[in-house]
DNA sequence: CTGAAAGCGCTAACAC
DNA sequence: GTGTTAGCGCTTTCAG
């Protein structure tokens, strides 16, 4: 019987040795063509541009950079918490947007909040020697992060920082975000507004319950404060339960995207929807077509994306100014959960 | 004064060389434990273990794969419409979640359905020598492509097929989908139903306008066909336009994610969201929360790029077989927009 | 303006 | 079990 090997087809691509045969030239002459560096004959670069269109040449990016000075692979690498959720790819696209305008493509990856894969991700990606990495880092250790550091990998930071770690970060201001969509709910009246949140070890979720008291404080209201909610369902739950207590609030902060779509469906579910009301922080997609539409504060992930990517891409260029911490502004969109005064 | 010449942090990870010199081995030695290939001494390969922790050595995936007989280099492409696109972010999960549990990284691009942009990102992919390529084709020319094919690169397409390119797919049955979506209305009664679509040269929403076009046919109903909404504002401005005219249509087919969140904004807009039936093609967000909610014919598309990716992995392991068309199902999700009667 | 030779980090083939 | 040598596709250095 013979045995069935899987023998995967030979990769056959051309080299520039081909094209450099093909074109009865030096193989150096077609380096220089490709790369439109030097100075080469018109004559003679009209034959490789032949040769290269006639052979499909593309030349091996990889390849290149291994012998190249600066040792570039015209990539970066992007860890985020999850390339599908909304927010994440929203800021996804911006990345590619301004890494594509320079050349470089995108190696991506979803972290899912768990610093282990972050610890594991992290050197991946080194591995693959991607020029740069911009990280929406999982956890509050820097070690991973740092060992590329000084490994003269330029690193940016998205929506959140990372404490003892000294680089670039694009992020929104969460905390006074935070207080001034509290404030809105006690300018409308309420003294007993819940706080609803993600997992407290993120940086983001602790900001925005520091916003949240500070408001409160402000006004002498009381705090009624549930955290961890790292999911729709969760938060869903959560919050029924909590209508159900009394003194019920009259108002809810819900301090993420998921969480407020959670928070919305057991108010839906409990008939509440126009007695309680919301603000949520950042925008979900159809958040002004629900009854009663949703207010909140919105981020601009997409920009978010961007500047990071030209922070990067800058860094990889060689800048070597000090650190900065790029602040990206908020915005309240007004739309009517938010303005339903105390019952 | 002196020139300030960006002259970037030289990369300085630690090669095999310096972990051989580290402990005093070999350098193939050190490779054979990195790769756990081959037996090594259980003393030697804790040394190099050691020396390997100490000098925080990773090894370079490219520059192996130059010289290794199977040339692969653990990556996969991915071309997709748009990353930041809901529909899309779910496919790209599912293809990271079946990639990575196999070692292998992802590097994905938006096409934004323009056949320039994959005539130049296809061989782009190639060029940095990923293992194979999963597409969400942007236009009918099945050139770029079948030049990779060519080249030896397996191809999976997701979403949608390119007539003339023998490879594998992963799809939904776009017009039985649609005629359900179609018969769903005309149970309830309707006659004058309205097919709100995206642009026709995608194969896509070609099928969904066949399957409309077969059930309206098949109940003697008239048809009424708004093509090439290719976005959100399109499909609401148009919307609006036909309701006005007379005799305006008592239900609406809309064929694609965004024209249906266009279709429910322009209803709202006139008020008319619980006088006119909606049924829509692909799942949105909250779409179960507006009043009313969204009846829809849903696809998995987590599934459909887990699929994909598991296919491109068996083509990369060698697997020779027949081209495979593999259908997911789609789901009916009954929800109060489609079950409208006519006025 | 053009080409030959060396070498990037690694693996294949073959010694010892 | 382990080390040596050659060479992957490319860029660098240095001669012509």
């Amino acid at each position: 019987m013979t045995p069935l090997s899987p023998k995967p087809a030979p990769r056959q691509r051309p080299t520039m040795k081909d094209v450099a045969r093909e074109a009865g030239v030096g193989i150096k002459t077609v380096s220089r063509v490709v790369n439109g560096e030097g100075y080469v004959g018109e004559a003679t670069a009209a034959r490789v541009r032949a040769a290269v269109e006639r052979l499909a040449y593309r030349r091996d990016v990889s390849a290149g950079s291994l012998r190249r000075a600066d040792r570039r692979t015209l990539s970066i690498g992007l860890l985020l918490g999850d390339v599908s959720n909304p927010f994440d790819a929203q800021v996804h696209r911006g990345v590619e947007d301004a890494a594509g305008a320079a050349g470089f493509a995108v190696l991506s990856a979803s972290l899912d909040e768990d610093p282990e894969r972050e610890r594991e991700l992290v050197p991946t990606m080194g591995s693959y020697q991607v020029d740069g990495l911009i990280v929406m880092p999982a956890g509050p250790d820097p070690t991973a992060l740092q060992r590329e550091m000084d490994a003269g990998m330029p690193v940016v930071l998205v929506d959140r920082g990372v404490e003892g770690l000294e680089t670039d970060s694009v992020v929104v201001d969460n905390q006074s975000g935070a207080r001034l969509a509290t404030e809105h709910l006690i300018s409308y009246g309420h003294r007993h507004i819940a706080f609803m949140g993600d997992r407290q070890f993120l940086p983001t979720a602790r900001m925005r319950l520091e916003g949240y008291r500070e408001a409160c404080w402000a006004a002498r209201a009381a705090t009624h404060i549930i955290p961890d909610l790292s999911n729709e369902y969760l938060a869903e739950t959560a919050t029924r339960a909590m209508l159900q207590a009394s003194p019920a609030p009259t108002a809810i902060f819900a301090a993420q995207n998921l969480v407020t779509i959670g928070v919305v469906r057991a108010l839906r579910s409990l008939g509440l929807e126009h007695e309680i009301a919301v603000v949520g922080f950042d925008d979900i997609s159809l958040g002004d077509l629900v009854s009663p539409a949703i207010t909140v504060i919105a981020q601009d992930p997409h920009l978010i994306g961007k500047m990071a990517a030209e922070r990067l891409l800058a860094r990889i260029g060689g800048d070597t100014g000090p650190v900065e911490q790029i602040i990206v502004p908020t915005s309240f969109l007004v739309r009517g959960s938010g303005e339903i005064p105390p019952a």
